[in-house]
DNA sequence: CTAGACCCTTGATGTAGGTCTAGAGTCAAC
DNA sequence: GTTGACTCTAGACCTACATCAAGGGTCTAG
């Protein structure tokens, strides 16, 4: 599952498909832990941490934000009662991008509206759109 | 209809719902002609500027950027030509929207699925939401 | 006339998540 | 043994949209 294969950074950064400066500040954030070094300065990887990027990328697809990611990633550390806090966290988001989905769609409603009223040609005073906007209301 | 009171910064601030500092920052930005000044530096408003910020954030909340905002004030005061502009930027942030909408109902799909999924106790190895992310796949 | 509210400028700060630069050291292949 | 790719650090920079601070001048009501 982990296997010793000593990684550059470099190697690491393709394999997750992530910036070696990504990598890097992932680390100075505290989603990666410090690696260890060669006696160069250089740090040395093994695939746990081309997973655990992964991990990263994947929850960051899932609109979780680093913060969160960092909480998830704790969480699936903790044998026990990490599940109920990754299960909470989990429906947090859901609820989150259900309240933006329902907001852009009002957005989107009012937009479309003004779009399809809108002849596209004529005088700036008949333009629905710009009439909508300069109204005096709210 | 732009009415000859002069409005000092802060009433016009106050009458359009925005911050002071929004306003001085919008005139940097060039959302706002630079208005005239008292021989103090004062600056002075009428009643229009009001119109204009409440132009600038219901088009915000239409979800416009300030760019685009910009690019419809200019339009809106073209009088031949700009309403066809002007309903090209309104459609192409539709589309925008709709797209963004799309993406977060994917987002929300695999995400409820995998909340539905979790018992919300157990295992961390057990547990849907963790497997899923720590998945080898893609 | 004075207290307190208001306004001026320049420039720094904040969020979120990186991305890039400069200058220097290291590694591996030929 | 050298060339070219790789890595190191500290710190600046980016977007978008403001917001705040410092230090100082102005206005107005009592």
């Amino acid at each position: 599952m982990t296997t010793q294969t000593a990684l550059t950074i470099g190697r690491v950064a393709q394999s997750a498909g992530v910036a070696i400066d990504t990598i890097r500040f992932y680390e100075r954030e505290g989603l990666l832990p410090e690696p260890r070094r060669r006696p160069s300065g250089y740090r040395e990887y093994d695939s746990g941490t081309v997973a655990r990027l992964r991990f990263i990328r994947r929850a960051k697809d899932l609109g979780f934000t680093l913060e969160e990611v960092r909480e998830l990633l704790a969480l699936s550390a903790d044998r026990h009662g990490g599940v109920e806090g990754v299960r909470e966290r989990a429906a947090a988001r859901l609820h989150a991008i259900e309240a933006r989905i329902a907001e852009l769609q009002r957005v989107r409603d009012g937009l479309a509206e003004l779009v399809e009223a809108c002849p596209g040609h004529g005088a700036p005073e008949d333009c629905p759109i710009l009439k909508a906007l300069a109204e005096p209301g709210a």
